[in-house]
DNA sequence: AACCAGGACGTGA
DNA sequence: TCACGTCATGGT
């Protein structure tokens, strides 16, 4: 599936790279570098560029789990409240969780919206990380998991557990449809092979480069009109 | 005051 | 398979 686009697709991360910088995610709520990224406005955790061992600890690879679910359709500022909500009620490991009753839970993660969705789908992700036992779970594995769908398997799989899995949100798709680069109705699936066969399998790449697209969209991708003095049109 | 946010799921055609 | 409505809260 290499093409030409494989030289934009190459060259548009070198450009956010240079633009940006290292991203530094995923955040999380305590590491040495806390507080560290004045670009980061209105969040006050974790990030940690060019720290590429993080997570480290069971309860950090939980908590990114935990985030990526909160997050889903919300901000981070957003998921971030909940987060510490949880935090404070010492449920950021996965048997704690498990015993908040209903109404703790989801006052907890209010903030983050969907509390009743987000609730069910906290508690299946909990037993499901459980079972686990330490060992890595499967893409397959992940999606038949309730609330479990392709971004968030692939964001669990690339941030929490360092595999090469590249993450499709709908502003990589928005940014590389309005610059042409593929088809508006490209698929999920299709998008992320694209990457996929076009970069490096590095997973310190794949790491930056969704965080430098979502950061790129923020600037640019935002509202409509998509794209207005998007740099990347300057190639 | 609409519109969007680091989506997933259930439904019906 | 696929388009469409629903889920909830908070910020701009």
């Amino acid at each position: 599936m290499k093409s030409k686009k494989v030289n934009q697709i190459k060259k548009i991360y070198k450009k956010l790279y240079m633009f940006y910088g290292p991203q530094g995610w995923w955040p999380l709520m305590d590491c040495k570098n806390k507080g560290s990224n004045p670009t980061k406005k209105g969040s006050f955790m974790g990030y940690h560029p060019n720290n590429y061992d993080l997570p480290k600890t069971r309860e950090q690879v939980y908590e990114v789990i935990v985030g990526t679910i909160l997050t889903q359709n919300t901000s981070w500022t957003s998921a971030e409240k909940a987060l510490l909500n949880l935090n404070e009620l010492g449920a950021i490991k996965p048997e704690k969780l498990l015993k908040l009753d209903d109404d703790t839970l989801k006052k907890a993660i209010k903030p983050a919206g969907f509390m009743n969705q987000k609730a069910i789908y906290l508690r299946e992700i909990s037993r499901f990380f459980i079972d686990l036992k330490g060992k890595f779970p499967k893409r397959d594995e992940l999606m038949a998991v309730r609330g479990v769908g392709n971004e968030t398997a692939d964001s669990i799989l690339l941030y929490a557990y360092k595999q090469p899995k590249f993450v499709i949100d709908t502003y990589t798709k928005r940014i590389f449809a309005h610059l042409k680069l593929v088809d508006e109705n490209i698929g999920y699936m299709e998008l992320k092979e694209l990457f996929e066969s076009n970069l490096p399998g590095d997973v310190a790449v794949y790491q930056e480069y969704h965080a430098l697209i979502v950061e790129h969209a923020k600037r640019y991708y935002r509202r409509k009109p998509y794209g207005v003095d998007d740099p990347l049109k300057n190639l």
